[in-house]
DNA sequence: TAGATTTGCACAAACGATTGCGCAATTTAG
DNA sequence: CTAAATTGCGCAATCGTTTGTGCAAATCTA
């Protein structure tokens, strides 16, 4: 059903019943006569406009489009489910694009998204290049997660700088000296914030000379080849320090299949908590991120932008979860 | 850039343009001279149709409304993912929605989707309710996971039914008699379907008046509490059976709080596979669903839908993954 | 060479809404 | 009672595409 024929079902004009059904009828002196039968009708029968017909007339289209790495990791998952949230309660609808973490499906999302006119976008990038990013949007764009320094985007990110230094300071109180960091992605922005970490507490406990960073990816199996790889030398570390979820996920499987008791023979810090991290054995120590603080705080940012304001980034604490996947050495003499 | 200036700057008319851009080239006689320069002029000017334009002229936006009752549940996440990949794929995109498992959500959804104008809808719905699924849809829809009896709508899901039936069997011949089953959302289909497996097994094995069935929702929580009752009784169950994978994290939760070793004391499997259970001590037993085939199937049989083809329901089978958590029980004299 | 075909493209009407402007009819002012 | 002001609503253009139809120019036929 059409305005149209609403309209002839009233007998008036499509401009009359659009200007009540869309509250304008004060401005455009409708008789609250007229105003109250085109709403009853237009009830009754179920009248809904065709959105696409407004979003053409109005040049906007209340949709979002989302741009994720891969919906399958939780930490993506949650965040997806906040920002679905956000955006409803605004009146946005969000259009889903996944690249598995392939730059090439990030520039054609952003194209497919861009042709069909989306008001905004929030993207949680591939991160090893920007320019798409900044060249083809005409519209208001949010990082997530993954960011650029110095590209004048914002973004809302977790501090990960302090994350990781918090994690590593925490081994090194416990007496931990060999500690070994498996990355993800490096040249990413989260993922080289939380080697500076590390690195930057190590240091500082006058240990820059056993600082190790293996690893390259965000995988499951990264963390579980080099964790192998890592048990393997004689100097293994005392330590694992795995930068994301699905990374410890490898190194505790390598762990458990090489017989190493955790946390006895070996401690482990994920970055990433997990709601069943609590359930592993042991149960995992873990930097949580504010998950639902940052979809929250990017739909906010993405609506600032859309108001024409002008907005810095935002960089949320995150909290450390202490389990048992940690145990004190005996200081050495 | 709209085509209106492309046509300018070629000095033709837009309907030359829209037609050679539209591939319809030889259909309307446009010379292949006039075609090669409106595909060169038009790449280095980095045209774009406005897709709004084109739906609304060609009543189709090759768009397609996802709904999905909890979009962080991994089971829905994994889902979302094969789905977009595979419409991708096709050219459609997803126009995502969260109902949070509350029917006045995908109710409000569905209207949300439909005024958009959606080409089909992918939906796996809360499934205490469908009358709206069948009124209000004018297209095309696919239900999955959670279905309806005898309500015509093509669906796709697991076989529940033989997914129970087989690991309660596995239960019974290692000698358990005393099994209790938490169930999820009461009255929804996969439940009732696990439900029914699960009795029919106990029944061949002769113990129909040792059926014990409790729970009443998908949540951790409820695996948590149920199992901490059941553990409390007198006649305390020798082997759980937890109807998802969040019911089976709250299993655990519980009989570790309780200090239960599993399978020493009691076993546990889980109905749904998760990428972490082999990581759990013990290693999870469970009935894997076969996501991404459940997702591509979904997308299939949407297709052929929107081709006009009648299509019947599809139901896939699941695979038993046998792991530590189960163990033999010496049969009593 | 005249008429019939074919070739190559453009006009203008959709698609379904919104909105600036105008124009009667009614009310108010004087 | 007439002119001015107000009230109530509709005409038609517009958003950016696609497409049925028409009309010249070029080519072919005989």
């Amino acid at each position: 059903m059409t305005i149209k024929e609403l309209a002839q079902e009233l007998e008036m004009s499509t401009t009359t019943v659009s200007r009540v059904l869309t509250g304008q009828e004060k401005k455009y002196r409708i008789s609250e006569k007229t105003a109250k039968r085109v709403r009853e009708v237009a009830n009754k029968l179920d009248f809904a406009p065709n959105q696409i017909a407004r979003n053409l007339r109005l040049q906007k289209t209340n949709t979002i489009g989302l741009i994720i790495p891969d919906i399958s990791n939780p930490f993506f998952a949650n965040l997806a489910r906040t920002v679905e949230e956000e955006l409803r309660a605004k009146g946005k609808m969000v259009l889903l694009c996944d690249t598995k973490d392939q730059t090439e499906l990030e520039k054609e999302s952003l194209l497919l998204l861009l042709g069909r006119k989306v008001d905004g976008l929030l993207v949680a990038p591939v991160g090893k290049e920007w320019r798409h990013l900044a060249e083809y949007s005409k519209v208001p764009v949010v990082l997530i997660d993954r960011y650029f320094q110095n590209q004048n985007i914002p973004f809302v990110t977790t501090d990960n700088f302090f994350g990781a230094y918090e994690a590593t300071s925490f081994l090194l109180e416990k007496g931990h000296q060999n500690i070994a960091c498996i990355q993800g992605l490096a040249g990413t922005t989260p993922n080289d914030e939380r080697v500076k970490g590390y690195q930057k507490a190590m240091k500082n406990h006058g240990l820059s000379e056993r600082i190790k960073v293996v690893g390259d990816d965000y995988s499951l199996e990264n963390g579980y080849k080099n964790s192998k790889q890592l048990l393997a030398r004689p100097e293994a570390p005392t330590a694992l320090f795995a930068l994301n979820n699905q990374i410890a996920m490898g190194c505790m499987k390598a762990l458990k299949e090489n017989g190493f008791h955790i946390p006895n023979e070996i401690s482990l810090i994920a970055f990433d908590e997990q709601p069943y991290f609590e359930l592993l054995s042991p149960p995992l120590t873990a930097i949580k991120q504010p998950m639902e603080a940052i979809g929250k705080a990017a739909v906010e940012i993405l609506f600032e932008l859309l108001d024409g304001k002008n907005v810095d980034h935002r960089m949320l604490k995150p909290s450390f979860i202490e389990r048992a996947s940690v145990s004190a050495i005996p200081l050495k003499p």
